[in-house]
DNA sequence: CATAACTGTAACAATATATATTACAATTCA
DNA sequence: TGAATTGTAATATATATTGTTACAGTTATG
């Protein structure tokens, strides 16, 4: 990942979760989190397409989760906001004329494949419920 | 990791390691790497404050590994290059006036360690001399 | 001992990415 | 119909990353 945007996202589904089912304006998540609506909004839209909330528009609306937070696991979050790989490839191309620089890319890919699953191993040990439950 | 700090030491090493004592210059890993020889020269200080090389000034200078490649770990290289958590902490402080919002740093700090320290596990388990292995 | 080949390092420029803001159409409730 | 709210685009601002230039200091070697 690249920026706060799994802390963005498993701050709203922890304040969903503790709702127990009532809708949340972005507002009011927003002000929690401290950051701005809209930020809240499109990480509502992510979540929506990756169902783990639902949300209405219009008078009265807002978000709610779409499933258990007991059947919410860490992991889904990951997954949900995982744009790209955990640990950043380099920008440039190395030198397809070097030996070694011709086949690292392949070869980085393949630790980092490994050393992100383990780490969304560890994240799927948890559930949004059991996160929540942390809290006093 | 917030870059690509960790690919460009891993090619360095690689490099360093497929040489077998002989000293590389910055201008030619950056040539293999394909990047600008003073963030190679950056990089190599960092990686020999952490003793994993050693590098000589002045004509026929260069760099070169400090220990046998059996004996570093991609973890070391990670750790290395490490300066910040690997899953973003939100620049924002959230609301101290949210019950939620007011706990959320420490659980997902506790949360991050976890997660991190999985990670590492894995990367603990290839050395760089495994890694140059893959090589053909 | 002069010269060439290097590293070490600072200062700065350029680019990329992340975050915030403004604005407003569309939707829904009452 | 009016108020509250989401959805979404466009744009601005801030921050982080990467690249560049320049040059002092160091070392090997003819």
């Amino acid at each position: 990942m690249n920026n706060s945007r799994f802390s963005i996202s498993v701050h709203i589904l922890t304040l969903l979760a503790s709702a127990k089912g009532e809708v949340l304006t972005s507002d009011y998540l927003a002000g929690s989190i401290n950051i701005n609506p809209v930020l809240v909004r499109k990480e509502l839209i992510n979540l929506r397409k990756h169902n783990l909330i639902n949300s209405r528009e219009g008078k009265n609306g807002g978000a709610y989760l779409s499933k258990a937070a007991k059947d919410i696991r860490l992991s889904d979050v990951y997954e949900a906001v995982r744009q790209s790989p955990l640990l950043g490839q380099a920008k440039n191309t190395p030198n397809p004329k070097c030996p070694i620089g011709r086949q690292m890319d392949n070869h980085l890919t393949n630790l980092y494949d490994d050393a992100e699953r383990a780490m969304v191993e560890q994240l799927r040990a948890t559930t949004l419920s059991q996160f929540l439950n942390q809290f006093d």
